[in-house]
DNA sequence: GTAAATAAAGTTGTGCACAATCGTTTAGCG
DNA sequence: CGCTAAACGATTGTGCACAACTTTATTTAC
């Protein structure tokens, strides 16, 4: 029971996971050099973008702006805070928080950091309108996915 | 020099790389679950479909085909061979390449493997016209990417 | 007001991912 | 032939990524 059509299912070139994965590894691989001056990585790079917009918030609203968990975001913070990009530290109203704010450092690297997309400009070769349809469409892929544990 | 315009270009929301590494990690964080039954993890997967496709090939092969270089793919082919997957060895008329060949067991994986697609099926929820898209999208960018070393 | 439940981070363990480097084998070339 | 260069993998080091578990602090229930 399992005529030679029944492989076709698992052939690479069936499969819409294998290149949405093989892109996004390239993408963060291109990235390298261009964050490389600023001496981030592309996730260090995602998290900082997050506070740039948004300003100081918990470790736990890092992990929803940016889709990592504790285990991913903890060293990498402490890493960040090492750098002297960002300060850790717990409000006493609620000790249990870890509040992330940037130090001027971290705010400074910002005007740098404004030139990031440009470098990657063309990483992704595809017409201006392919560019935003294929936005378009991991956008609402990724709304459409559960945002906590369940 | 740097209105508020400036940083829309580095605020989450503008970016298209981002959506593509949050929806990847996503996508293979549910590959988990039917994976683990197989006793794979979604990259050797991704080798396997590699082999159960075109046969027995060189490890520098298996890195063209999946994307993948030495440093990720030696420890990874090991861990097949030690579950008994897959058989490495070096053929005598070139002692320099590393030969993969499947074993019985990593052919006969291959009947179970058939009905992980069934088990992501849904996974990424849009409509099938816009399913196609993307992974044409996908494709098209992806081809467009070197696949060597520069 | 205390015990149980919940919340938030941290820790541990495994497995990518890749740059950089090293070691061995083969090929090319004088 | 012998020497240099190239090919192919393996190793090392750093940093995700996440499941599972632990620790500490706060809430909730009684």
């Amino acid at each position: 029971m399992s005529t030679e059509n029944t492989y076709e299912r698992i052939r690479l070139k069936n499969q819409l996971c294998f290149p949405l994965y093989a892109c996004a590894k390239e993408v963060v691989r291109q990235y390298r050099e261009p964050l490389e001056k600023l001496g981030l990585t592309y996730t260090q790079y995602v998290v900082m973008m997050a506070l740039w917009e948004f300003g100081g918030m918990s470790e736990k609203e890092v992990g929803e702006k940016v889709r990592l968990d504790s285990g991913t975001l903890a060293p990498l913070l402490k890493r960040l805070e090492k750098q002297g990009y960002v300060k850790r530290g717990r409000p006493e109203e609620n000790e249990r928080v870890l509040f992330i704010t940037l130090t001027e450092a971290g705010e400074a690297l910002k005007e740098e950091a404004v030139n990031v997309p440009d470098s990657m400009k063309g990483c992704i070769d595809l017409p201006d309108e392919e560019l935003w349809e294929l936005k378009r469409l991991l956008d609402k892929a990724l709304s459409k996915m559960r945002r906590t544990r369940e």
